[in-house]
DNA sequence: GCTCCCCTCTCTGTATACAAGAGATGGACA
DNA sequence: TGTCCATCTCTTGTATACAGAGAGGGGAGC
């Protein structure tokens, strides 16, 4: 398995073993191999990097700081196990920073950003229409990440981001609900179409609505599911 | 200099070495005795609290997630020299957090959590009257973090808590503005009685606006000291 | 005299060894 | 048989040793 860190795709000249460790960990628990409340044992990863203890300490760290991974002193590391009411909180302000990148968007945004939006907009809808869902959710990312560049405020992006993280490992649930990719295009449409006109305020109304939305489905899909902590 | 540690105010009983040394060094940082673009020299860090380089570089990226250091691969870390620009951008973000905090706060906060605020307020008031500055600085942030706890959501408060650290360095210049204290009360004032009203509207506009008048007097401290970028 | 290259030296990144705390396990006693 | 305590082991925290990358200085060439 010594592999992963050569499979690595982003091999920055600069970059140190912890950080591709990072990368590595950070994308197993997006993509559910390695799901939260797992544990993460330093000797098991180093084997299976085949690197020291030492690098995989530092990246352990940096995923705590991320908010990914959870850790007491002396007491190891685990895949940070959401609490069902933190994550409601975690959308509740997503939806608000969102809105904000929005407004600052709508306000900002210059005009060629504007019609590269536009433009990753024609494509979401022509992977809807395709049901290609995977394409999709990979544009509706791009679509949400050209919003909070958008906004011109670097720190409020950065927040923006590490709640997107944190939040990542359980957005997979959500697109399958049913008819959600339509609901989802015809609600990025309002907040193209706010941004276009340069409109902070709807902008800002439409995107905290299609977050807010998000929150509806999280919840709904875990009553379904039942208990407070998802695992 | 060794003593340091011990000096530490949180001798918590799970605490690593790794955790003294960050809170020293954010003291030192949020106390001016390690100034923006000041190099961390490992070793040195490490003779002067007389531990290995170890707890040393955990404390550094602890530093580094939170914004107050910067670090290049091999090239060492330094005390983060915050661009102007950015710093605006992070007292704009700040308004907006603090603004939530207090809408939530006003929704959220039981009968109990009002009275302390209040109760918090009347000190600042006498602090206030009697001029001990320091004193009302410090009610100050407690009031600050009153409300952002009163908001009920951890996510924010911990978003609210990282801006207010990247921030606190440059915070010590502002209280010395004239007449600024005076003003600052006043519009707590508002806050508090939005708050206590109940009335989330009231309560995010004031405070959303008692932040953002500490931008103006933050570009107008720049301006007087001149240059883009503060060290 | 100036510039460019190479060497050296310092500091960071990594490995490994050691220490110490937390949890597990087994035995003894009630 | 159940519970409590001691010990033991496993994992994390820390120290130290080693390796390698950059920066800076000195010498050679132009």
């Amino acid at each position: 398995m010594s592999d992963r860190i050569a499979a690595s795709k982003t091999a920055d000249k600069g970059a140190t073993r912890a950080d591709e460790v990072r990368l590595a960990i950070e994308e197993d628990i997006f993509l559910g191999r390695l799901r939260p409340g797992t544990r993460l044992d330093e000797e098991s990863l180093a084997q299976r990097f085949n690197i020291s203890r030492t690098p995989i300490r530092e990246a352990i760290l940096q995923l705590v700081h991320a908010g990914l991974v959870e850790k007491q002193p002396r007491q190891g590391a685990v895949v940070a196990p959401l609490k069902l009411h933190r994550m409601v909180q975690m959308f509740e302000v997503m939806s608000e920073i969102e809105g904000l990148c929005a407004r600052y968007a709508a306000r900002r945004m210059s005009e060629e950003e504007k019609q590269a939006l536009k433009r990753l907009h024609d494509t979401s809808k022509a992977h809807m229409e395709a049901r290609e869902l995977d394409a999709y959710y990979a544009v509706n990312r791009a679509f949400h990440e050209a919003v909070q560049a958008g906004s011109h405020n670097e720190p409020l992006q950065e927040i923006a981001r590490g709640l997107f993280a944190r939040l990542a490992p359980y957005r997979r649930y959500q697109l399958n609900h049913p008819s959600r990719v339509k609901d989802s295009f015809t609600e990025h449409d309002d907040v193209v179409e706010a941004i276009l006109a340069g409109d902070p305020e709807a902008a800002y109304t439409a995107m905290r609505r299609h977050v807010t939305i998000q929150i509806d489905i999280f919840t709904e899909f875990v009553s379904i599911m039942g208990g407070n902590e998802i695992q």
